[in-house]
DNA sequence: GTACCATGTTGCAACATGTGCAACGAAGGG
DNA sequence: CCCTTCGTTGCACATGTTGCAACATGGTAC
C-alpha cells in the first residue's frame, strides 16, 4: 500500500467536500506544507484537482473519466431510457440501485420536477433496510448472500417506522417477495416515501431495483402505491432488455 | 511532482476506459507487476478502483465524489430543472457548458428520448469552435479572453462545415453576439445539429450556455430554430436565478 | 494425470523518491 | 511601512517505493 497514493486521495476526499486551501489540507493530512503542495501540482496536472479562487477542488478529468464508467456499467445505459419516461410521466424522483459485490449503489437518477432535491447520489451506497431499492434487492438474493447483508447492517432507527432488527427486516423481506414489491414508509426520512421493483438479468437473478420516491406530502404511499402496474412493467422492461425471459425464472 | 501519484492516474485514466488485468496495467506504465499491484491495492482501499472478475475498473468512492463536485458547481443545481423541462417538451438532448478557467466544459446533460445517445459527457471540454455552446460562450468574452480561445484551437476540420480560420471563427462570432443565438450546423459531426444561447451571471457576464441538440434527420436547423424563442426564455431564466437583471448589462 | 504456462501475491534488500526544513517572495491588514 | 500569513523553491536526509526472485494458484494441452 502506498502512502503517498493514499495521502492524494485523502486529498480529493477533502476537497471533494468543499474547495480547501493548501494550509488547510497540509494539516489535514498532518504533513508539510510543501509535501501537500507537490501532490496537489500533480493531481492538477492530471485533472484530478483544478484551482478556484485560492483554493483546490475537484477537477474535470475526474469528473469525465467518473461519468465515463457509469456509461461503461450495463445497466445504466439500459435502463436509463425507462426510468426517464417514469420520470416524465409522474414527475417524481426516479432511483435506479444496482447491487454491485457486497453493495448497493444508485446507479441512475432521474430529478423530480419538484424544488427540492433528493439527497441521493450516483455511485452512492444505499442503506439496505431503509429504502426501497434497497429492500426490494435483498428480498431476492441467495440466503448466503442476503446474511450476509443483514449481519453487517447497523440497525439504529433513523426514524420511528425504521426496522431496528434482523427478525423483523427478515419478516419484511419475505412479504416483499411474495408480493413483488417494495416500500419505504418513511424509514430513512420521515417526509420521504417510495416504491421499488426488482430488475433481473439474462440469468433471471435480481441485480438491481427501480424505485418511484416522493414527498409524503406531495404523493403519500397509497397514491405512489397505484403507480406500482407502470412500475413493475418499467422494472420487467429493463429486465427483458438486459436478456431476462419470464420463463429463466430461477 | 509526485511519480507515484502520477502512475496511480495514470492507472485510474486506464481502466476508466474498459477493466485492466493488473499484467496489462503493470506493462502500461512499464513497472513490475508487484509495482502496480500495490498502487491498485491502494486505489481500492480507497474506492477509486473497484475489482471485477479479475479486472480492474473505477470504484465507487471515485463516481460519488465526482458528482458531488458537480453539485457543488453554483450553475448545475441552478440550471438543471429547466434543462428537465426543456428535454420533457422537445424530446431532444439538452446540454449546458460553463465557462471554468480556460476551458468550456460540459456541467449538466438532460438526454433526448431517441434511441441514440450524444457521445458528450459532462465533465468532458468541448471543442469552442464547432459546437453550439461553444460559440455562444465565446461570442460574449472580452477581447482578450477570446483571443486566448482563438490562438489555442486546434483548426483542422472534422465536417464540410467546420470552421477552419481564426478569421472565419471572428466573424461567426460577431454574428452570434448580435442575433443573440448560436448554431452548430453538423459542424463536428455532419448528422447532428444544434441551437444553443448564452447564460448570463449576476455580474452580466457570460459564464454559460444552453443547447439543444438533435439529428439532423430527426430535426434539421430549421425545425431547432423554431425552438429558439422558448430556448432563450430558458436562458433567461437561468440567468435571472444566478442574479442577473436586464439592466445590468455590461 | 501431469507438465506447463500465465496470472496474481509476498518478503526483502537497494536506492530512488518523497519528505521536512529553512529561506524567500508576494499579498494583505493594521 | 512593518508585520503577518500564505504559497513556492532548493537541498540533504531517510523513508517509502521499487524490482527481483520465489511462491501460489488456476487454466490448458498433451
Amino acid at each position: 500500500m502506498s502512502q503517498t497514493v493514499e495521502r492524494a486521495l485523502s486529498i480529493i476526499e477533502f476537497f471533494a467536500d468543499r474547495p480547501r486551501a493548501l494550509g488547510e489540507i497540509a494539516t489535514h493530512l498532518g504533513v508539510h506544507k510543501s509535501t501537500a503542495l507537490r501532490l496537489l501540482q500533480t493531481l492538477e496536472a492530471g485533472g484530478f484537482a483544478r484551482p478556484v479562487g485560492g483554493r483546490y477542488t475537484v477537477g474535470f478529468r475526474m469528473v469525465a473519466l467518473a461519468h465515463q464508467a457509469v456509461d461503461h456499467l450495463e445497466l445504466h445505459p439500459v435502463a436509463h431510457p425507462h426510468l426517464v419516461r417514469l420520470g416524465d410521466r409522474y414527475g417524481h424522483t426516479v432511483h435506479l440501485a444496482q447491487l454491485v459485490d457486497d453493495q448497493i449503489v444508485y446507479v441512475t437518477k432521474v430529478d423530480g420536477r419538484g424544488a427540492l432535491r433528493m439527497r441521493s447520489r450516483v455511485g452512492q451506497a444505499v442503506n439496505p433496510q431503509t429504502s426501497g431499492v434497497g429492500k426490494a434487492v435483498l428480498a431476492y438474493l441467495d440466503e448466503q448472500t442476503r446474511d450476509r447483508f443483514l449481519t453487517r447492517i447497523d440497525y439504529r432507527p433513523h426514524t420511528a417506522t425504521s426496522i431496528t432488527s434482523p427478525e423483523a427486516l427478515r419478516a419484511e423481506l419475505d412479504r416483499i417477495a411474495e408480493r413483488g414489491w417494495a416500500e419505504d414508509d418513511g424509514e430513512f426520512e420521515d417526509f420521504v416515501n417510495c416504491v421499488a421493483v426488482p430488475v433481473r438479468d439474462a440469468r433471471g437473478r435480481v441485480v438491481a431495483a427501480v424505485s418511484i420516491t416522493a414527498l409524503r406530502a406531495l404523493a403519500p404511499l397509497e397514491q405512489l402505491r397505484e403507480y406500482l402496474p407502470d412500475l413493475t412493467e418499467t422494472g420487467t422492461a429493463i429486465s427483458r432488455d438486459l436478456g431476462w425471459t419470464a420463463d429463466r425464472r430461477p
